[in-house]
DNA sequence: CTGAAAGCGCTAACAT
DNA sequence: ATGTTAGCGCTTTCAG
C-alpha cells in the first residue's frame, strides 16, 4: 500500500500542528497534555498509522521493555507452564519476554546470553542455577536485575547465586521421593534422571533417604537431558528384559514416568504391586493417569508469580533483599506407589 | 562491581587508538579491517567488556534481528515443538524469536501486535490464520515479511491470507478422521473440539465424511479452547453417565484424547471395541499410549522449517511467491480405533 | 584500509 | 501546557 517510509513523531507533530515533544508527551503521559491537543494528536496518529519506533526511545531511555529468559527447552511442560505464567505477569507490567533455549548446551547458553546482553534487557530470568564458567563471568559483570529459577543454592559447597533465587530444594525433593518409596515397602528403588548438577542433588537426597531406610544405595541410571516419554519406555523394556533390577522407579520428570506407566501395562507389569513408579512435576496428566501417578509437585505458578513480583520490585528500585524464595515441593502419593502388605 | 556506565564504541576506539568507525567495521565486517587493528580492537573490547548497544544500530539500520511470533498458547505441545524448531532455525540465521501468547483473546492479539509492530520486527509469524478485524487492518498496513502457520485458506469463502501461508487443510484433516471412523465400522461418531473458524472447518470435513459414509450427521460438542487433558476426562464421564450417545470420538487434540483413554480404562469402557478414540497432532505420547492412539499427524517440524526458509528468503528480498505451502496431514491408524467385525 | 561528518527517531532537561 | 536544544550509540556516506 503505502510505499513511502514510515511516519515519524515529527510527521505526526506537523499534521497536528504541534511540536514533537508534545506528541511524545501525549503518547506517554497523556495527562500532561491538554485534552484538546491530545485529541488532535490522536487524530493525526490514526490518520498516518503512526507507530512509535521503540529503538529510538530505547536508545535514550535505556529501557527496552524486554525481559530475557534462558531456559533449557520449552518442550518441557513444566517450563512451558512457567513461561506462560511469567509471560502473562510480565505483560501486565508492560514487558515482553524474550526466550532463549539453551537445549542443555553450555556454548549455546553463553552465545545466547551474549546476544541478549546487547538488547538492553530490563531483566533476566535464568531457569536454572548451574552455569558455564564463561556464562557466570558475563552474569557477574552485568548489573541488570537477575533471577534464577528452580535451583536453591545447596549441597556440600552451595553455589554462589548470581541473582535472586526462586526455587526449591532438589535434595529435599529427591529425599521425599526416596522416603516415600521406602515407606511403601519397596526394597530396591532406582533413580532415573539426567547427569547434571541439579539432578545429582536430587539423587543425593534420594540416596540418603533410601540408604537410611534400607541400608543400601539405590540404583541410578541416566536418561537423556530433554525429558521424553520414550525414556520411560526404554527403562521398562530393560527392566522386563531383566537388565535392570529394581522394584520401584523414581523418574525426575513426569513424562518418562507416564511412558513407563503405559509400557508396564503393555508388558503386563503390575503397577504398583510389581513395580512402583514415581514422577516429578505433577503435570495434569499425573492425576488423570491410570493408575494415577505419584509425583513430586513443584508449584510452577508460584515460582513464576514470585519471579514477576521480585523482578518488578527490582526494576522499580525497591531492593527487596529477600534474595531467596523457597516455594517448596511436595510429594503427592497416588495409585502408582501403593503401600504393600509385607 | 563496575559502577561506571557501560563502555561505548568510542571508549573502545579510544583505547585501541582508532576511530569509532573502524571499531564498528571490525565488529561487523572483520575482513574490511587490517589484521593488526582488528587484534588491537578485540583486545580493547575484551578489556572493557564492551557489548554493542543494539538499540543504536537498530535505529540506523532499521533491522532489529527480532522475529515476532503470535501464538495461542505455548502450553499446547504441538506449538511448543513448532516454536522450538522455529527458534533453532532462526537462531542459525541470526534472529531472536519474540513470542506473544494471545490465549485465544482477540483483544490480546491486537494489543500484542500493536506492541510488536513498534519493535521494528524483521518478520512476523502468526500461528493461525483467523484474525480479529482490527488485527487484520494492522497486518495489512504493515510491510514486514509475514507468514501464517497451520491454516490454509479454504472453505466456502476462503479468507484472504495476509502473508505467505505454511499449513494444511483443516477440512481434509477432519475428513480423514471421519472417514477412518466410518471405515472402522463405528456408527455414531462424535466430534469434540473448540468453536472457532479453524475447528469449524475440521468439523465440516468430519461431518461430510461421516454423512457420506453413514447418512447421518455426527454429534458435535465443544471443549475449552486451550487443549487440556481434563476435557477428555469430562467427555468420557458424560458418555459413561449416558449424557452423550456415541460409539467413537474425534478429539481435535491429542491431550484430551489421552485423557479420554485413561478415563475409559478407569471406568471400564473398552477401547476400541466399545468406544473408538481418535486424536489430533500425533504427539510422542500417542505412539506410546496403551492402547496406542489413532491420530492425525501434522508435520510440525516441516511447518517450522519451511517457515524459517520462506522468511529468510523474504528478508533477503528473494520474493518467493510460492505464497502457499501445503505440508499435508496424515491419519495414523493405531490401536484406539480398530476395525470391527460386523 | 581508515576517518569525519551527519543523522537515525526519540526523550530529558530545561525554557517559555 | 508547550516548545527548544541537545544527544543517546551506532552506521551510512563520502573523503582520504
Amino acid at each position: 500500500m503505502s510505499t513511502k517510509s514510515k511516519p515519524t513523531l515529527l510527521d505526526v507533530a506537523r499534521l497536528a500542528g504541534v511540536s514533537g515533544m508534545t506528541v511524545s508527551r501525549a503518547l506517554s503521559k497523556p495527562d500532561k497534555v491538554s485534552e484538546q491537543t491530545r485529541q488532535k494528536i490522536e487524530q493525526a496518529v490514526r490518520e498516518l498509522g503512526y507507530v512509535p519506533n521503540l529503538a529510538a526511545s530505547q536508545l535514550v531511555t535505556r529501557r527496552s521493555g524486554i525481559i530475557g529468559a534462558l531456559i533449557t527447552t520449552i518442550t518441557n511442560p513444566i517450563l512451558a507452564t512457567t513461561i506462560e505464567t511469567l509471560q502473562q505477569g510480565l505483560a501486565r507490567a508492560g514487558y515482553h519476554l524474550l526466550i532463549g533455549e539453551t537445549r542443555f548446551s553450555q556454548e549455546e547458553e553463553t552465545k545466547l546470553l551474549r546476544a541478549f546482553l546487547g538488547r538492553q534487557l530490563d531483566g533476566l530470568i535464568l531457569a536454572y542455577g548451574y552455569h558455564a564458567p564463561e556464562t557466570l563471568e558475563l552474569l557477574q559483570s552485568t548489573d541488570i536485575p537477575l533471577i534464577e529459577l528452580w535451583d536453591l543454592p545447596e549441597g556440600e559447597v552451595p553455589r554462589q547465586p548470581v541473582g535472586q533465587v526462586v526455587g526449591f530444594s532438589n535434595w529435599a525433593a529427591g529425599a521425599a521421593a526416596g522416603r516415600h518409596l521406602v515407606e511403601c515397602g519397596y526394597r530396591r528403588p532406582a533413580f532415573f534422571g539426567y547427569d547434571d548438577d541439579r539432578e545429582n542433588l536430587r539423587f543425593a537426597g534420594f540416596r540418603q533417604a533410601v540408604s537410611e531406610g534400607l541400608g543400601v544405595d539405590p540404583l541410578r541410571l541416566n536418561t537423556s537431558p530433554v525429558p521424553h516419554i520414550d525414556d520411560g519406555v526404554d527403562v521398562i523394556q530393560r527392566i522386563a528384559r531383566g537388565e535392570i533390577d529394581c522394584d520401584s522407579a523414581f523418574f525426575t520428570n513426569d513424562m518418562p514416568a507416564i511412558g513407563a506407566l503405559f509400557t508396564c501395562q503393555r508388558l503386563g507389569i503390575r503397577v504398583p504391586d510389581e513395580l512402583g513408579i514415581c514422577g516429578f512435576g505433577d503435570l495434569p496428566i499425573a492425576r488423570v493417569a491410570m493408575p494415577s501417578l505419584t509425583t513430586v509437585r513443584i508449584p510452577a505458578e508460584r515460582v513464576a508469580n514470585s519471579t514477576v513480583e521480585l523482578l518488578c520490585q527490582r526494576i522499580r528500585g525497591e531492593q527487596s533483599w529477600d534474595a531467596l524464595v523457597d516455594v517448596g515441593s511436595e510429594l503427592v502419593a497416588r495409585e502408582s506407589t501403593a503401600l504393600r502388605r509385607l
